[in-house]
DNA sequence: CGTAGACTTGACGGCACTCAAACAAGGTGG
DNA sequence: CCACCTTGTTTGAGTGCCGTCAAGTCTACG
């Protein structure tokens, strides 16, 4: 039905790395379950849940966080429409991490049950969404690198860069623009730096004029001396469609 | 046969987390291929390579890790035997890091084939694989907590009990001692920190008193008190045996 | 027009970095 | 069997990135 494309960008983002087969897409479509609505700040799933469903974010920004006995909190992922932010619920069972919604959230349910359906129906399916939580893992890494050896402004840049292009994925770039709806405390609590630090590092960075960020608008001036100055490769995000 | 026990640490690592029938221990076996020698230092699997094969550790230690630009080192993830060290590339395709033995390792190949046919004949082993690389995967985010918002010498002691657990799990510990084989500049590379503060930070924790690591034996003295220094809490390796 | 949230600025301190050299221990060859 | 090399650990000095604390500005909103 029309009303099926709720699904696109997900499916975008899958058929940017394989070819998906119609049965494929029937088989998530019939998987998809209710609808569901955050409001920004409320949480998706809560360290300690053992949620039933798997949450696919269709609109909206959120994290993936964990909260420390002295009350400070490192984002470790950010989602963007098209993620499932929560697979990990499904094979982990119990979540041993927070995901809250940056921005106004929309998504859909995934049954765990009808997840497990798809894993003993559709093996190449089942291989894709194991993918995708790879391709989240990668981006994972990629952040250590960052956290561990680069300067808080390479690391910034390098976030405003795999942004970019997951966005790009999603379909939500226009004009060299996207909505980064983050404060710079979320910020920090990505970069593992405070957020004075940010403030400072910001500046610098909108000094070098390679892009703007004014309000949660994001414009990008200069791709390639913004790449380089971050030392960003896309390679990690693996968009390249071939047999999985 | 006798000798098809070399897998006993995957199958207890598994075992850990679910029953495993003995038609998906033959699945295994029937799927190991050859046996693989690494010598200390030498890749397991060099970014950029597209490999055909993946590689379960069986014996000694090996580290993930990517080179940047100026030739420094992040280590991503340090593994230990019973670790599927390359699951990844089953379904990534080509690697986006490298991975590299820290000492001397026994290995063992599956064919990528061999990989996918189980995903095809067997679900239940299929989601077992796939939450291992979502455990590897919450462990590169307990790490990313760490590096964001922890001191060194937490950090430091974190990844002290978080391998003494994993090799527990491995049967590798014994009388609270276990084998690490890391140099002070590979726990550099690890934690995100340079080899002159592993060092200090190495004098401060063993002025404490919790453990002791000498040459490339380290034993645990006090428990409770080191991972209450250490902030640790074992709750992200889901240790518990569940339906999954 | 007052308040709340986000951003900005300044002062100051410390954790961690770099550079450089010394020390320890195991391995090798003459 | 002992210089000598290599690899790893340790120490010192000097520096700087980044953290904390605290206050001030700006904007949106009721």
């Amino acid at each position: 039905m029309a009303d099926d494309e709720y699904l696109r960008v997900f499916f975008r983002k899958l058929a940017r790395r394989d070819l998906l087969s119609n049965e494929e897409r029937d088989a998530l479509r019939a998987a998809a379950g209710a609808g569901l609505v955050y409001e920004a700040k409320s949480d998706l799933v809560t360290e300690g849940d053992r949620p039933v469903i798997s949450i696919l974010l269709l609109d909206g920004f959120a994290s993936r966080y964990r909260l420390l006995e002295d009350g400070s909190r490192q984002i470790t992922a950010i989602h963007v429409p098209g993620d499932f932010v929560d697979l990990h619920g499904f094979v982990l069972k119990e979540m041993d991490h927070s995901v809250g919604a940056l921005s106004h959230c929309q998504a859909v349910a995934f049954a765990h049950t009808d997840l497990q359906l798809i894993t003993e129906t559709f093996p190449h399916l089942t291989r894709l969404l194991w993918l995708m939580t790879m391709i989240d893992a990668g981006i994972q890494r990629e952040w250590m690198v960052a956290m561990g050896r680069r300067s808080a402004a390479e690391q910034m840049a390098r976030l405003v860069c795999e942004l970019y292009v997951r966005l790009d994925v999603a379909g939500l770039i226009q004009a060299n623009a996207f909505d980064l709806p983050l404060t710079q405390v979320e910020l920090a609590d990505a970069l593992g730096i405070s957020a004075v630090h940010v403030n400072r590092v910001m500046q610098e960075l909108r000094a070098e004029g390679l892009f703007t960020w004014e309000g949660s608008r994001v414009t990008i001036l200069h791709w390639d001396r913004l790449a380089q100055r971050a030392g960003f490769d896309d390679a990690y995000l693996h968009l390249e469609r071939e047999p999985r």
